[in-house]
DNA sequence: CCAATTTGCCTAAGGGTATTAGGCAAATAC
DNA sequence: GTATTTGCCTAATACCCTTAGGCAAATTGG
């Protein structure tokens, strides 16, 4: 029998296509060896066991998902740039459930510091700048975007607003144009 | 051997402990089992299967969560009975977080219409009666509360807050005094 | 109050996933 | 071209999930 030729980067980019087609939650090492047509043991060699592969996907999903980001803010400032990037999320999870999925996972400190959730903190950060926010006003808007965008995408990729009226694409535009509203006239304490 | 009294009652509320203690994912028929001191076989007369057990241990989550709710928000308008539900959400996923976990779970149609899931839309609906919203504003808002809360909450107990100043306290109520301003000047279209 | 029936928990068994240990052959290094 | 490393395999253990069938305790009804 000749080599697959399987490899930990091989694996994590499967593994992340698995997820996208059937959850996050079903990828399994043993799925992922049939999908190689290799035994289950063989995968050992490259993964160190079931939780790393879960990380290793989850950190590739982050890494996607702010590559992405840094390029939808090239050249946007203001509410096109809070447009852009929340339309990235959105988009990201629409195309790829299960990547996104993997993508909320908590890391412990170590995993945490190795991936790219600074550089989603950072571009937040970014487009604040084009708002007239000071600390701590700003850390709490940069939390406060975080928490509608999760909370949106999560809930609309849920199916939590389905079969109902307006539409998803609706609220969207008009959540987007609240935020915007919200972040130049930020109240004062 | 004398009969341990199990029931499908007892056995969800012993799976929402559970799921406190070990997270939800960890819950599992085996470790139920275990707790009752019983062999897993037994434990299904009361519950269909594993899935079963999930599907009770959510809709008891969203159940408790929304009696919560109702409780907060009796006496309550405007702000006050923003930050009362508000409170209520965060409060439960922190006292409560395998629950909460379960309270997340997407159903499908069948089940979602048996479970407290309007109750939750309702009262959210209900606190927006303090400010002048029509519709379709009126549920653009309510998705972006459901947005905010499920959101913030779920960043914050999965620990995506910490480490940095300023506190978590002090930015959930800043954000509850943005949201608050926000639905006083909702923007036009 | 005893017989018949139902009900509750058990044993047994089959199938899936995760993980480790040890072996053989293909690839690589010298 | 031999020596070493590396990659995938077989084998084995340890869970977890689920179904089938059995026995005894509880309940029902005369």
């Amino acid at each position: 029998m000749g080599r697959a030729g399987l490899t930990t980067e091989r694996l994590t980019r499967a593994g992340a296509e698995l997820a996208d087609e059937v959850g996050f939650d079903q990828v399994t090492v043993s799925a992922l060896a049939r999908r190689f047509d290799v035994k289950v043991a063989s995968l050992y060699s490259h993964l160190k066991n079931s939780q790393d592969l879960k990380t290793r996907i989850a950190l590739l999903a982050l890494e996607e998902l702010a590559d992405r980001a840094a390029d939808a803010l090239a050249g946007r400032a203001g509410k096109d740039a809070l447009a852009a990037l929340a339309n990235v999320y959105r988009d990201y999870a629409r195309e790829h459930p299960g990547r996104y999925a993997a993508a909320q996972t908590r890391f412990d400190p170590q995993t945490a510091a190795a991936g790219a959730g600074g550089r989603h903190v950072q571009m937040t950060r970014a487009i604040l700048r084009g708002y007239d926010l000071a600390e701590p006003d700003q850390t709490h808007a940069v939390r406060l975007l975080g928490s509608v965008f999760h909370g949106y995408v999560s809930l609309e990729t849920g199916g939590g607003f389905s079969h109902s009226a307006p539409d998803t694409q609706e609220t969207w535009s008009r959540i987007l144009d609240a935020l915007d509203a919200l972040l130049r006239n930020w109240p004062a304490p």
